[in-house]
RNA sequence: UGGGGCGUCGUCAAGCGGUAAGACACAGGAUUUUGAUUCCUGCAUUCGGAGGUUCGAAUCCUCCCGCCCCAGCCA
C-alpha cells in the first residue's frame, strides 16, 4: 500500500487545475490552504464519472496537504433515501479516500441557509413570488429574448420577510410561493433571471424529518455550504459554468465566511456504456441488468463485484487527465490499468471453462514402474501425482502450490482442433503440447458422439516431461492449462463482455436499450477449477491462466456452489490472428 | 439566431512565443512452461480552417467552421 501511494504520487499528472491551485498558492491566496469537496446528492449509485471527481478532489487535497469533505447536497427530499447515503459512503471507502472525521451534509446548514435568505430579503435582493410554474416558465423568456418581471418583485421587505417567514411555518400548500433572488430579468444567462431558491415541500427528509417543510434550491446551497466549510477550491462539471455567476453572486450578496473559487472540468464518458443515472437507473428498472451491482454496470458497486481494484481505478482516473474537453475515453484504457494491477497481485491458477476429456492412456502403466516415487499416492481407484505450480511465475516469494496429475484431465475445447491450421500451436491429432507444470502429452485417438462432436481425446504422456521440462531439449509449441478430474471442483463462471454494441449507445436511436450486447453476460455451468479456489473470497482476483482474471462473486458464490465473474480477459494475441 | 464552453495522432493528453511529451491503441522484432507478462523499434513536418503580427506561432490578433451546455419550484 505504501509502494501504492508512492507509486502513485510520482504518477499524478499535470492538468489545468492543478497549475490554478499552485497559482494561487504561490500568490498567498486562502494562505496557503486548499480544501476541497466530493458533493453527491444521495439520490442514486455511483459511477464511474464520480470516481473521477472522488480521485480529483480528495487527490488534490492530499497533494497540496489539504483536506477534502464529504458532504451530501441533501436538498431535495423528493429524490433522496438514506440507503444512497449508505452506499455512496461504501463506495467513496472502497476507493481508499479518508474525508475523516466528519461526514458533512447541507441538511446541516438549512438553519444558516436561511438566515442568508433573509439576509438578501433584507438587502432587497430576493422576494417571495406567487408566479405558477407555468408563469413562471413564459416569465423566464428564452434563449433570445429577455424575461419579464414578476408582479412580485416590488413587494416590500416587510411582506416579503412576513411570506417567508410563513413559508417556512408550513401556511401554504407546495407551490404556492416560492423566494427567488432578485438578480436581472433581462440577463442573458438564464440562471440569472431571478433564480428561485427556496420552494415549499411538505415532505419527510432523510436527515431532517419533518423540522421543515421549505428546502433550498442547489444554486443556492452548494455555494454558500462550500463557504461555510471554508473550501478554497469548488471544482465541478462544465454544466455548471453557467451557473458560477450565480454561485459568484451570492457570495458577494450575503456575508459568507470566504468566497471559494468554483472551477469546471469535463465529465467522463467512456464508449460502450452509459454513465447518466438516468439511464443507468432505466437498465435496473426494466431488468436489463441484475440490480445496481451488477457487474456489467459502470457503477462504483458493479465494477466492484466485477473484480476491479480500488488502485486500477484512481490509477486510470489518473491517467485519463482532467480537462475541458468532452471526450469519450476507450474503455481499453480502462481494461489496461485494470490488467497491469492485476498482473502483479492476482496469484495464477487453473481453471477449464468447456471441458473436453483427455484420457492418458499409458497413466496405468506408471503405477508399477514410478511406485517408489514419493510424491506418488496410490488411491483406491486411480492414481494420482503432485506437482508443483508458481502462483505467480515473475514474483516466486508467491510460493507455490500442490496440483494433481491424473488419468483423466480436462483441457479447454477451444485447445483442441482436429483439422489444425499450421499456426494453432495447440492440441491436435499427432500433436505433443506441454500441460503446464505436468507432463507432454501427445495425442493419438478422437473420440466423438454420433453427432461427430470430439468428446474425448485419448493421449499418451512422457514420464520424462515430468514438471512440464523435456530433458532431450525437445520443444513443444503449446503450453495448456488443464486440470485433473481428482483435481477440480466443479464451478459456474460468468463471462462478462461489454453490455452495449455500439461506442456511444445513444447514437443513432431513440432507445439506446436497442443497441445492449445480447451477449454480454454468458452463464457457463459445469466448469472444472483447481481445488485451491474451493475457498477464495469473493472479490479476491486470481488469474485463471490463459483466460483472464476473475474473482468470485460476492453474492452469489458459496463453498458449497461456486461462482465466479470475469474481471477481464488476458490481452489475446492469438484471437486476433486466428479471426482473419 | 442570446449567453457560456471546447477544438493538438484512432482514443485520452502535455504544451503557456523558440521550432509537437507521455499513455492506450496499432505495426514490427526479442525473450517466454500463460499465443500473458517483460523488453526493444516504429507511429502528428504538424496542432479545426483562413489571414495577420513576429527572426520565429499549437501558443498572440482577426475572421470563419464544427461540437457541447443553458429556458426544473432537479443536482
Amino acid at each position: 500500500m505504501e509502494d501504492d501511494n508512492i507509486k502513485e504520487e510520482n504518477n499524478r499528472k499535470n492538468n489545468f487545475i492543478k497549475s490554478i491551485i499552485n497559482e494561487d498558492i504561490q500568490k498567498g491566496k486562502n494562505s496557503g490552504k486548499v480544501i476541497t469537496r466530493f458533493p453527491p446528492e444521495p439520490n442514486g449509485f455511483l459511477h464511474i464519472g464520480h470516481a473521477k471527481s472522488i480521485c480529483l478532489n480528495f487527490g488534490v487535497a492530499q497533494e497540496f496537504k489539504g483536506k477534502c469533505n464529504l458532504r451530501f447536497d441533501d436538498t431535495n427530499p423528493a429524490k433522496e433515501d438514506q440507503k444512497y447515503i449508505d452506499s455512496i459512503i461504501s463506495d467513496v471507502k472502497w476507493l481508499g479516500f479518508d474525508w475523516g472525521e466528519k461526514i458533512y451534509y447541507a441538511s446541516d446548514y438549512f438553519e444558516n441557509l436561511y438566515d442568508f435568505a433573509l439576509e438578501l430579503i433584507k438587502k432587497d435582493k430576493a422576494y417571495v413570488c406567487s408566479l405558477t410554474g407555468e408563469e413562471m416558465r413564459q416569465y423566464r423568456g428564452t434563449l433570445t429574448e429577455p424575461g419579464k418581471e414578476s408582479p412580485d418583485r416590488n413587494r416590500s421587505i416587510d411582506e416579503n420577510l412576513d411570506l417567508f417567514e410563513r413559508m417556512r411555518n408550513g401556511e401554504f400548500t407546495d407551490g404556492a410561493y416560492v423566494l427567488r433572488a432578485k438578480i436581472d430579468m433581462a440577463s442573458p444567462n438564464i440562471n440569472m433571471r431571478d433564480p428561485v431558491i427556496y420552494r415549499i415541500k411538505k415532505m419527510s427528509h432523510p436527515r431532517t424529518k419533518d423540522k421543515w417543510c421549505i428546502y433550498p434550491m442547489y444554486d443556492f446551497t452548494h455555494g454558500l455550504s462550500d463557504s461555510l466549510e471554508g473550501i478554497t477550491h469548488s471544482l465541478c462539471t462544465l454544466e455548471f459554468q453557467d451557473h458560477r455567476p450565480l454561485y459568484d453572486w451570492l457570495l458577494d450578496e450575503v456575508t459568507a465566511p470566504c468566497h471559494p473559487q468554483q472551477i469546471e472540468f469535463a465529465r467522463m464518458n467512456l464508449n460502450y456504456t452509459v454513465m447518466s443515472k438516468r439511464k443507468l437507473q432505466k437498465l435496473v428498472e426494466n431488468n436489463h441488468v441484475d440490480g445496481w451491482d451488477d457487474p456489467r454496470l459502470p457503477t462504483i458497486a458493479g465494477i466492484r463485484r466485477r473484480g476491479y481494484t480500488p488502485e486500477a481505478m484512481r490509477n486510470f482516473c489518473n491517467i485519463i487527465g482532467v480537462s475541458k474537453k468532452e471526450s469519450r475515453i476507450d474503455v481499453g484504457m480502462l481494461e489496461n490499468c485494470l490488467r497491469d494491477d492485476l498482473n502483479e497481485r492476482a496469484p495464477r491458477v487453473m481453471a477449464v471453462l468447456k471441458p473436453l476429456k483427455v484420457t492418458i492412456e499409458n497413466w496405468q502403466e506408471q503405477e508399477n514402474s514410478n511406485s517408489s516415487d514419493k510424491n506418488s499416492v496410490k488411491e483406491e481407484k486411480s492414481f494420482i501425482e503432485e506437482l508443483d505450480a508458481q502462483n505467480h511465475p515473475q514474483k516466486p516469494e508467491m510460493g507455490t502450490r500442490k496440483i494433481i496429475f491424473s488419468k483423466t484431465l480436462f483441457i479447454e475445447q477451444d485447445d483442441f482442433m482436429e483439422n489444425a491450421p499450421k499456426k494453432f500451436f495447440r492440441l491436435a491429432p499427432g500433436r505433443e503440447v506441454r500441460l503446464r507444470y505436468g507432463y507432454f502429452i501427445t495425442c493419438k485417438h478422437v473420440i466423438k458422439d454420433k453427432d461427430g462432436n470430439v468428446v474425448e481425446l485419448i493421449c499418451t504422456y512422457d514420464p520424462a516431461t515430468r514438471g512440464g521440462d523435456s530433458p532431450d531439449g525437445r520443444k513443444v509449441k503449446g503450453t495448456l492449462h488443464w486440470v485433473s478430474s481428482e483435481g477440480s471442483v466443479p464451478a459456474t463462471v460468468n463471462l462478462y463482455d461489454r453490455l452495449f454494441m455500439a461506442e456511444d449507445p445513444e447514437a443513432e436511436t431513440d432507445d439506446f436499450t436497442k443497441n445492449l450486447n445480447p451477449e454480454s453476460l454468458v452463464r457457463l455451468e459445469g466448469c472444472r477449477v483447481e481445488k485451491y479456489l474451493a475457498d477464495a473470497a469473493p472479490e479476491k482476483a486470481y488469474q485463471f491462466e490463459r483466460l483472464g482474471y476473475f474473482c468470485a462473486d460476492s453474492r452469489e458464490s458459496s463453498k458449497e456452489h461456486l461462482v465466479f465473474n470475469r474481471t477481464v480477459t488476458l490481452r489475446d494475441t492469438w484471437a486476433k490472428v486466428s479471426q482473419q
